[in-house]
Parts: structure tokens; C-alpha cells; sequence
DNA sequence: GTCTATATGTAGATAGAC
DNA sequence: GTCTATCTACATATAGAC
């Protein structure tokens, strides 16, 4: 985009440790690529090689920019759970706000809608769901649960409780748990819905065709289960 | 177990090429031992080095019993998902035989059971939903699908069909590919279920435990999701 | 910060002796 | 059928020049 950066004046004497341009965009571009890789390919599918060459960049920036594999792969999670936890706790208070008890499908939709309004639009995000997957059927990533989705969960457990005084918190973290595994399969198992419905090809390539579903899908099964 | 293969007798005339009990026995340790690999490390993550050292054979067996990596895995899948499928089908004609028409519960007990029962008494049967959560996240594996899992599942889609005349096919094919995300998360995250129950702890070891809640909250959610 | 070169380990597959 | 040895390719990571 723009030139070449110009060698130093000799008025430049307060030079920092401030990253250049360049170098923040060659660690971004890693995110992306990485981002992109590990969630087609899987954590052990995706080669650094192959990141750094999607991402124009040298094997070595990986180390210098991210710390190695593991840490480029927790960083690459915690950028999109960061930003989508906001998201969902704001649109969580938002519903809140219009005054009355919340409905189960309005904390529901606080939940879901965020990620699949963003999938939708965004080829990034919807592959951010594969990432979810492997880290929550994972055990080797546990930490990465336990620190940035644990979280935001507890508080749409806790939201759900709240409308089912006389279940136990444990019956509710079940379907919660379901219902999270059937919100990422929108994402996951596109294709393997697109197969199955076979008299309607196409009807699912928008994402939001599948929201109302699935709001309806959980919120009726969290009713029935806690019962 | 037995003794050591005695020297083959003189009036052994009739030696054909049929498989030696030994050599049936790699092949199998080989099966068992990378369907327990594959399932704690992924198709990438576990090395045909380690599942043949994990089943006390030789690399080179794996090539020589079951052809290369690829055809081993899907061997592997294969085994497992012909003895459930029969399982299925063989409950839903159960279920039918009481006569009057199917509940909705009843054909997803029929779908859900025979596997929450298998995994409730052996490892190996529970490790293997983490290998179908594998193969149905993964277009890699789609011949896999298409082989192995469709026809069970269409003919399960077919019969939740009939109890709703006037749904499309496909919405029900959604949901149900919702339940079945569903039911693999008791197998691939029950850990997560565990830790975000905090209150309850040890309460989901028995997974049988799951199975009337998961009936119940897939049931009532295709009632809604397709309404 | 980037880049080349390399260190060190492991991957999957097979040839050929036994 | 098994086993040893080896082939070729690729993995992650780092040292040191620029």
C-alpha cells in the first residue's frame, strides 16, 4: 500500500520498540492464515510451513511473531472468543433492558445470534466454529476452555437457571452443552446437512435460514429436558 | 493363551493361503489399537509408528494387513459403524412390532440407544463417537459419510418424516443433524459437561444417565424446530 | 524484523532377508 | 507374515547474517 519505508533521518532520535507497520501486519496475516488452516485442516493438520507461506511470510516469523504452534493456535482462539464473549454479554444486557423477564429464546438468541449474524458475512468467523469444536472435544486444549469459553458460558447457564428455579444447575449445564454442539454443527456440518436434505438443494447456503431453527430446536429441548 | 504353533506335520497337505491365527491377530491388534489412537489424538496426531508399537506389531504390518494410514482409519470406522447400524435398524423394527404407530421418542430411542448402551460398558465403543464427530466435521471424510452413515441415517430421517406429513424433509434432516451433534457431545464433551456442572460433580459418569435427557430435549426440540 | 540455512526429529511407505 | 533397514519427505524450531 505504501512505499518503502524510508531510512532514518537524522532527526529521528526518538526511535522505540515500537513494532513497524510491516511487522504488525506480518503477525496478523499469520492469525489469519493460521486461522484459516487450522480450521480445515486441524491443529496437527496444518503445518507452520504452510501457515507462514499463506501468509507470504518466512517459517521463522512464526516463532519470532507468536512463540511457536501452541501459542499461535491459543492466540488464534482468543482473538474471536475475546470479541464474540463481548458481544454476546452486550446483547445479552441489551435484551435485559427492554425491562420484563427474559424468555429462554431471548437468552438463547444472546447467544447464538451474535456468532451466526457474523458467520453469515464472514468466511473467518464461520470457520472460527471448527476451531470451537476441536477445543471443546479436546481435552488437550482444556485450558483453552476453562479461560476463554468457560466464562462466557457460566453467565448464560447462570441466565437459564434463573428461569428454572426448581431444576438443578447441572441438569441445565447438560443442555446447555447440547445445545452449543448443535449450534456448531451449523457450522461443522453444513455439508452433511446439504446432503441429507436432498430435496432442497441450496436452501441452507444462507446461515440465517438456520437460526430460527435453532432457537427453537434448543429452547424447546431445555424446556423438555429440565422438566 | 495357547501354546506355540507346533511344526507342520508331515501329512499337512492341504496348507492354502487362509490368514494364520497369528496374522488375524496383528490385524485386529492393529484395528483396536489405532481406533483407540485415532480417537485420543486424531487422524493426524496418532502415527502409524505409535499404533503398531501400541499393539505390539511392527510398522510395516500396518501397510502389509491393512494397506496404508487412509484405508486403516476407514477400516476402523467401518467396523464399528456395520455393527450399530444393524443395531439401529434392528431396535426401530422392534419398536414397530408393538404395533400402533411410532412415537417420536420411541424412533429416536432407537437411534440413540443401542449406541448410549454399547458405550456405557466399553471404552472402545465410547471412543468411537469422538471418531464419528471426526468424520462428520470433515469433508476429507465425506466418502466415509456418504458410505457409512447415510443410508442409517436417511432411513431414521424417513421415518421421523412420516410423523410430520406436512414438514419438509429437510428441516427434518436440520434437526436432525442437530440431535445427533447432540448426542456425540456426551461422548466428546462430557468432560466439558462435568466442568461446567460444577455443582453436581461425578453425577454424568454413568452415561446412562444422559440418555433420558438427551430422548427428551432432542424430541421436544424437532417438534418445535419443525412446526 | 526478516531471511537463509540448518539442526534435529519424525512422518508414511517399502525392499528384501528371513 | 514378520522384521530390519532404509528411502524420501516433511515437521518444528533456531542461529546468525543482513
Amino acid at each position: 500500500m505504501t512505499a518503502t519505508k524510508p531510512p532514518p533521518a537524522a532527526s529521528e532520535r526518538t526511535r522505540r520498540r515500537a513494532a513497524s507497520k510491516r511487522a504488525l501486519a506480518t503477525a496478523a496475516n499469520l492469525l489469519d492464515a493460521a486461522e484459516r488452516l487450522f480450521a480445515e485442516r486441524g491443529y496437527d493438520g496444518a503445518s507452520v510451513r504452510d501457515i507462514a507461506s499463506a501468509a507470504g511470510a518466512q517459517v521463522a516469523s512464526v516463532s519470532f511473531h507468536h512463540g511457536g504452534k501452541e501459542t499461535l493456535f491459543e492466540r488464534v482462539v482468543e482473538r474471536r472468543a475475546s470479541e464474540l464473549g463481548e458481544l454476546r454479554i452486550a446483547a445479552l444486557e441489551k435484551a435485559r433492558a427492554n425491562g420484563e423477564q427474559l424468555s429462554l429464546e431471548a437468552v438463547l438468541s444472546a447467544f447464538v445470534r451474535p456468532y451466526l449474524e457474523k458467520a453469515a458475512n464472514d468466511a473467518q468467523w464461520l470457520a472460527y466454529a471448527r476451531l470451537v469444536a476441536m477445543v471443546s472435544a479436546d481435552r488437550r486444549w482444556r485450558h483453552i476452555s476453562q479461560r476463554l469459553f468457560d466464562p462466557t458460558a457460566g453467565i448464560f447457564i447462570d441466565e437459564i437457571a434463573a428461569l428454572f428455579p426448581e431444576a438443578k444447575r447441572s441438569a441445565i449445564a447438560v443442555t446447555f452443552v447440547f445445545s452449543v454442539s448443535a449450534m456448531l454443527s451449523v457450522s461443522t456440518s453444513r455439508w452433511r446437512i446439504e446432503e441429507l436434505a436432498e430435496d432442497a438443494p441450496g436452501e441452507f447456503l444462507e446461515i440465517d435460514a438456520l437460526a430460527d431453527p435453532l432457537i427453537r430446536y434448543c429452547a424447546s429441548g431445555i424446556r423438555a429436558a429440565v422438566a
